[in-house]
DNA sequence: TGTACATCAGTGAACGCGCGTTCACTGATGTAC
DNA sequence: TGTACATCAGTGAACGCGCGTTCACTGATGTAC
């Protein structure tokens, strides 16, 4: 109905936004187009002026989904610097908490879409894997800063992630169903990671923000 | 066309089974009923001969599906009692193995089905929800009878089994696209879930069968 | 043990429906002069 | 700056297709006598 040329770009935003809603909620096989159109606001035959498939929308939602996925884990980071806070501990109280827990639509797409990624085309599942690279990067070397060392900074990198994305998806899995168990298991799995990020190996200095006031050198 | 009773018994059996192969494979949604007939051996219609709906067929599957992951789960558990070695790590090396990785068909259902098991209906949630806790306990147990103590067994066992879901659906998600990362993942979590087994809090004697060999009584 | 009949698993066509995708059309936006 | 025209995002009906489900029918199995 004749729509200026940045209108068009915020609609398709608002395609691929409501195209992530719906598909964490309840899956890509579950959402028609149709509906999923009628929730951005347009009429179905408009879709493919923005995506020449629905495997392309997959795809384009894959990118943005990893993309402010790694901006918001990268702003955590950077926040719990300035605020003394150790950003490791942070990242995990925020990750295993009952609200992460309940706001699937937006939460950390590495978890929410871990089953389904197989399953999709090459372009999401491209998305995926390199979302999945970078977050491991970033986290080794947060913890490498935070422990004053780069020696199995990345393997304790990839042992804690995974400990979070597990305890995250079973207590999902079952929170419907079995509240308590769920509520257990986020509970149970926070306290034990956040005690053995105390007592494990490195150099395990207790180092708690101080030893990272002053930039470490990278390696 | 004529069967007899333990015929059609058999017929469902083959129908639960199929079912499970292709929905572990592509998801729920994906596998059509005349797919899924044809690929157990029938046409379509017979399908309601012994399922009310495609509903009920998810939760005769789930519910075999926790069923056998629990027996194979406790079966080697008792084969490695009888052959002194460590039961955990045992679990462990095959849980996060390249076969089980691969073998998404038969691998442990609590894995497989962890992210679609909050979108399915009340029956497969509920038999979901049961397996899990059922894991649980025994894992706890298991954790128990190695350590000689029961202090701690069950966080240990919830620690510890996220971590190896986790492992094992990051792995598997970025497998085809990225085989060296997936096998990073893999390689570096059951290492680092090994060591950490030794290393841990809890009594703590090295343990390594040698403590079990007479059965530590129950508490 | 043999015969007559009811049962019910399996067949395959058909149902309505919603899917992903295509299409002709509209009309404000953006461009050329 | 004003006019004429091309562009293209959005509309809504339509396409073929496969979905879950229903149905009338078949015929060996299982039961009653």
């Amino acid at each position: 109905m004749g729509v200026s040329r940045q209108q068009a770009v915020e609609n398709r935003h608002a395609i691929v936004a409501a195209a992530e809603k719906l598909f964490r909620e309840r899956g890509v096989d579950a959402v028609g187009l149709a509906e999923l159109m009628k929730a951005a606001g347009f009429t179905q035959g408009g879709f493919y002026n923005h995506f020449k498939s629905k495997d392309a929308l997959v795809a384009a939602v894959m990118e943005k989904a990893m993309e402010e996925g790694g901006e918001a884990f990268a702003t955590q980071f950077a926040s719990s610097r300035s605020t003394d806070a150790d950003p490791v501990k942070q990242n995990i109280e925020w990750y295993l908490s009952a609200e992460h827990r309940e706001n699937i639509e937006a939460g950390c797409p590495l978890s929410g879409f871990v089953g389904d990624a197989r399953r999709f085309g090459d372009g999401a599942r491209g998305s995926y894997a390199e979302g999945l690279a970078a977050n491991l990067e970033l986290f080794a070397k947060v913890i490498e800063e935070r422990e004053g060392v780069s020696e199995g900074s990345r393997r304790k990198a990839i042992a804690v992630f995974s400990q979070m994305v597990g305890t995250l998806l079973l207590s999902r899995a079952v929170a419907d169903t079995d509240p308590a168990l769920a509520d257990e298991i986020l509970d149970e799995g926070r306290q034990h990671l956040l005690s053995t990020l105390d007592t494990q190996p490195g150099t395990q200095a207790q180092s708690h923000g101080r030893a990272r006031r002053s930039k470490p050198g990278r390696t």
